[in-house]
DNA sequence: ATATAACCGAGACGGTACGTCCAGTCTTTGA
DNA sequence: TCAAAGACTGGACGTACCGTCTCGGTTATAT
C-alpha cells in the first residue's frame, strides 16, 4: 500500500546519481556553495536538468546529499578512550577547533549550516544522517566515563553534549571569537564541572 | 585627508533611505527573506535600483539595515534584578524561548542568522550594532551578581554568556529539540553550577 | 520479397490506434493545434510515447491522420445538379464560404494548411486522401455541364477549379477580405466567363 | 493621452534592434525557419533574451520583422509597361513562377505563409507592410491598361489580382502542380478573358 | 504447447528551448 | 545635477516536450 507519489526509485539511474553528486561536490569546492547552480551541476554531470529535479526537491538537497555521500562508511567511528575523560574530550575539542579553522573545510560547512537553518527537512536529515552517528560515538564515550565513575550515572548525555558544543558552535557561526586550544579546554572543564556530582 | 572613495553621504536622500528600509522590512514579512529582491525593494520604495546599489554593497546589507532600523532606540535596556540571579536568568531565558517559538518572529531571525554565517562583514555589524548592547545589559546583571557575592568575581562573563546561550542557540538553529521552560531552567542551573566557586 | 523495414502492421493494436487518433482530435479542439504535444496525446490515449513514434513519423502526421479518420466514409459525395451550372456552383461556393467563416471549423483547417505548406509528404497525402474525392465530385459536376453544353468540352477542368477556388483560398488564408455570398457569386461568374467558349 | 502600456520606444536601443533582426535573418537562412529559436537569435545578436521579449510578442513577429527590414526601401517599384498588358503580365507571372521554384527563396516564404495563416496580427502586418506596396504597383499597371482601353474602366482591380494570383498561390502552397511558364501564361489569358468586356 | 519475438504502457534519460526573474551596469530624462 | 525610471547583457530558474532508451508484462504467431 505504498503512497507512490514520487517516481519509482527502481528505475533510477545509479550512474546519473553518482555523476550528479560528484559534480555537486566538485563545484562546491571550485566556486563555492552559493555560486553552484543546478544548471552547472547538470552540465558537469552530463545529465539533463530534469533528472536532478526528478529526484531532489531543491539545490540545497542535492548538495547536502553530496556531503552525505562523502561521510558514508564513517559509521563505526569511536572517540579516544584513555580512561581520562577530561583529557580525551580536550583532545577531541582541540581537533575540532583546528578543523573549523581550516578555510577549505570551513566554507562548505558554513554554507551547509546556513541551508539547514532555513530548511526544516534538511535539518531533519542532518540530524538523522550526519549528526546521529557522531553523537552516538560521543555518548558512548560518556557512558564509558559513567561506568568508570567519572560522571554521575543519571545525567542527560545529550544536554551534556549541548553544553560542550553549543558555545563552540555559536562562537564559530557568529564569529564571536577565536577557537583557540585554551578555549576548547575551557569548554571541557566547565562542562565537566557543571555535570560532575 | 580622507580617502573619500565612497559617495558623499551628505548628498544622500534621507527620504529614499527611509523608503528603501521600509520597503525591505515590509517585503521580508510579506514574502520571506529569501524571496526579497533588490528589484522588488526598489519598485516598492519608488526608487531606482541604482540608488540602492549606490549605498549598500549587497541585498543582505540592505535587509540587515532594515532590521537595525527597527531596534534603534532600544539602547538603555536592562535585565530584571530582584537579587536572585538564578530566578532572574530563568525569567529571561524562558521569555527568550517563548519568543523564539513564535513563527512570525522566528522566520526573519533565522534568515538573518543564515546571512550572518556566510558574510563576515554582516557578522561584524551584527555583533557591533545588535548583540553588543544586549550583551552589555546581560553582563551588567552578572556584575551585579558578582557584587552580591552570587558569582565569583574573577570569571569570564562572556564565557558565562556563551554557556548560557550557546546550547540554546544551537538547539534552536538546528532544530535539535524543543525550547521548553524546563530546558531554559536547566541551562541556567547548569551554567551557574559550572561557574559557581 | 518485400522490404519489410517498417514494423509489421499485423501486430498493430487497433485499440491503441483508435485511442491515439481520438485523443489527438480531442486535444486539437481543446487546446488548439499548435499546443498539442505527442506527450499529451500519449497520456490522453493511455498509450506509451513509443507506440506513437512507432507508427507515425511526426506530430503533424498523427494529427493529419486524426482528421482523415473523421472524413472517412464521405466517399460517395456529389454536388447538386439542377441543370443550372452557375446556380449550383454559387450554392456550393456560398456554403463553403459560410463554413470557412465558422471559427470552430476554421482553426483546425488553418492549422492543417499551415502544416501542409511546410511538409511535402503531408501535402501529398492531403491531395490523395482529402482533396481527391472532393475534386472528383466537382469535376463530375463540370463534366455533366459539358454534356449539357454549358461548358466547352475541351477545357482543363482542374484549371477551372483552380480559378474557382484559388482566389477564395488565398483570401481566406491571408485574411485578405471577407468571404461574402456576393464574393462567392463573383468567383463563379468570372470563372464561367473565363472558360465559356 | 497615450495608453503607454508597452515600454517607451524612445528608450529603445537601435543597436540591439538591428543586431536582433540581422541575427534572425542569418539564422533563418542557415538552419531554416522552423529551427530558429529566440535563444539562438539572442545569442547570435549578443543580446539578452528579455530584450527580444520586451519588443516582440512572438518568435514569428521577430522573424517577420527581419523580413520586413529586408524589403524596406523597395517602395517605388513599378511593373513593366510596354503597352501590351497581356505580354507584360505574362513576363511578371513567369518571373514570379521562376522565383517561387528557387528552393533558397521558397523555404522562408513558405514558413512565412504558414505563420501568417495562424496569426491574424501577422496577416495584418503582411498586408500592410509587404503586400500593399506591391499590390499598388500592380494596380497602377492595370489602371494604365484601363486608360489604354485594354481593360474595362469599371472592373474591381483587386478582384482581378486575386484571379491572377489566387490559383498560382494555391497551387504553390499545396504543391498542387508545377509552376510552368505555360501555366503562368494561362493564368494571364484566362484572367483577362474573365474581365475583358 | 511453448518459446520467442514484437508490441504494449510506462516513464527515466540527455537535451533544447521556453518565458520569467533578477543581478548589476548603463543611459535617458524630468525636476 | 541629481535621482527616478527603466533598458541593457547575462545567467539561472523551473517547466514542457523532444525523441531515445530500457523495463516488465502481455499477445500471437511459428516452430
Amino acid at each position: 500500500m505504498p503512497a507512490a507519489k514520487s517516481p519509482d526509485p527502481a528505475r533510477r539511474s545509479e550512474r546519473s546519481r553518482r555523476a550528479i553528486l560528484a559534480a555537486a561536490r566538485e563545484l562546491v569546492s571550485e566556486v563555492g556553495y552559493a555560486k553552484v547552480s543546478i544548471e552547472a551541476i547538470a552540465a558537469r554531470a552530463g545529465v539533463g536538468k530534469q533528472t536532478i529535479y526528478r529526484w531532489w526537491p531543491s539545490r540545497g538537497a542535492v548538495i547536502f546529499d553530496s556531503f552525505l555521500a562523502l561521510s558514508e562508511g564513517a559509521e563505526g567511528m569511536a572517540l579516544p578512550d584513555t580512561g581520562d575523560l577530561a583529557a580525551d574530550l580536550k583532545l577531541v575539542m582541540r581537533a575540532t577547533a583546528a578543523e573549523f579553522a581550516d578555510p577549505a573545510f570551513e566554507a562548505p560547512i558554513r554554507a551547509l549550516n546556513a541551508e539547514i537553518i532555513n530548511d526544516p527537512e534538511l535539518a531533519r536529515q542532518y540530524h538523522e544522517k550526519l549528526a546521529a552517528p557522531v553523537d552516538e560515538a560521543k555518548r558512548e564515550r560518556l557512558r564509558s566515563a559513567q561506568r568508570a565513575g567519572q560522571l554521575p550515572p543519571d545525567i542527560d548525555l545529550d544536554l551534556f553534549l549541548e553544553f560542550l558544543y553549543g558555545p563552540f558552535y555559536q562562537r564559530w557561526l557568529t564569529r564571536g571569537g577565536p577557537l583557540t586550544p585554551e578555549y576548547a579546554d575551557s569548554l571541557v572543564d566547565l562542562t565537566l564541572r557543571a555535570f560532575r556530582a
